[in-house]
DNA sequence: GTACTTTGATACAGTATGTTTCGCAAGTCC
DNA sequence: GGACTTGCGAAACATACTGTATCAAAGTAC
């Protein structure tokens, strides 16, 4: 997976590194995104990113054979953050998690195709793959933060992380999504707020 | 709007009574469940359901111009509760609208694809229609209880209901559809004894 | 039976799909 | 630079889907 250095031998063509595959991968990528965002992920077909990207349509089918491929490949840019470590409290790891998710569902105007898109992944197992992993990246915030919280004893053991992760995350998509309502920061407080109070006061 | 009884003139087509039309009708909507059902939304074609119905391709152009129109027809079956009313306990009520949705959220194999559609509302307006009217109806139980606890004076008078049933109802949605997580009883419960607790033990 | 409507078969032009072919431009190797 | 290799894009192609129009046959109401 690495680079391979200056000498190499055109008889492993494995990794792409020929300027015209760069520009091309590049350019069809940036018209997918376009394209999605004007008409939505139904309006992405080879005839009109090949036109949109300004290249053959041959050359479409070439890399991306079939339509899902297209749209897989504007998706991968959401990552799961890599710099993240608790601050020793539940309250405020939680609430830098769920301001992260507010951040990411109220920003990207791909969300309901993202959603859509999901909504199809029962038909098409690559797409099954693709939605758990968005998930996880999304929500691995929240889940770094009650790990760390069992770590320190302040949450049981046998807490049970996913359905947290549902109450904290869930009434978020709801509001973007199903009720198109904005996503303000007194929500998430609320929601966090709940929670911690529900945490710390068993009885 | 009701039946208008034996005696009826042609002249007034405003109502379709003639048993063809009815006939075709019924034909088109199983057609297209199926054709959902087996494949998606997606697959759904004026074509494609002519074919699956056994029916001419004009007549379903005639009855149902516009792709969409197909996909809706198919979707007007999940009604809101009519004969609700409250128990008294704002426990209960809660309980039995939660549960209300999560049978209708379990059973249907037709919520990917709603959530696929609702994705797709960002393009149309029929189908942002359509969206806050499914929503209100499955969300209906929830809010009719807690109108009944405010009325009861058991819930503050600006108790922010929409935020509430976003943090009732989003969990569950957020299982079934994102997680594909069982959404079983326990999960249900939680989230009402939670929110119970929270509103009872108020400091 | 008569008047009217819906239906489905057929045909049509326009467009999209997916594949193949091939000359050319671009990149690579030495 | 020169020989070799590869990706590119234009074109052509068969096939399929879309949306509309026409029309004879069948169904319906009275």
């Amino acid at each position: 997976m690495s680079h391979r250095g200056p000498v190499h031998r055109r008889s492993t063509p494995l990794e792409e590194e020929d300027p015209r595959v760069v520009r091309t991968r590049q350019a069809v990528r940036e018209a997918v995104r376009s394209l999605v965002q004007r008409a939505g992920f139904e309006a992405v077909s080879h005839q009109k990113v090949a036109a949109e990207a300004g290249i053959g349509r041959a050359t479409v089918y070439r890399h991306w054979p079939k339509r899902t491929d297209l749209l897989l490949d504007a998706i991968a840019e959401i990552e799961a953050p890599r710099d993240w470590q608790t601050s020793g409290d539940l309250a405020t790891d939680l609430a830098r998690g769920l301001e992260r998710l507010q951040r990411t569902l109220s920003s990207s105007p791909l969300v309901p195709e993202l959603v859509a898109l999901i909504g199809r992944a029962e038909w098409d197992a690559e797409l099954r793959e693709t939605k758990a992993a968005l998930l996880a990246a999304g929500t691995a915030g929240l889940r770094q933060a009650l790990e760390a919280a069992i770590e320190r004893r302040e949450l049981p053991a046998d807490h049970d992380l996913d359905t947290t992760i549902a109450r904290l995350a869930g009434p978020l998509f709801y509001r973007r999504v199903l009720a198109h309502a904005p996503l303000d920061d007194a929500f998430v407080t609320t929601i966090i707020t709940a929670y911690i109070h529900e945490v710390s006061h068993q009885d």
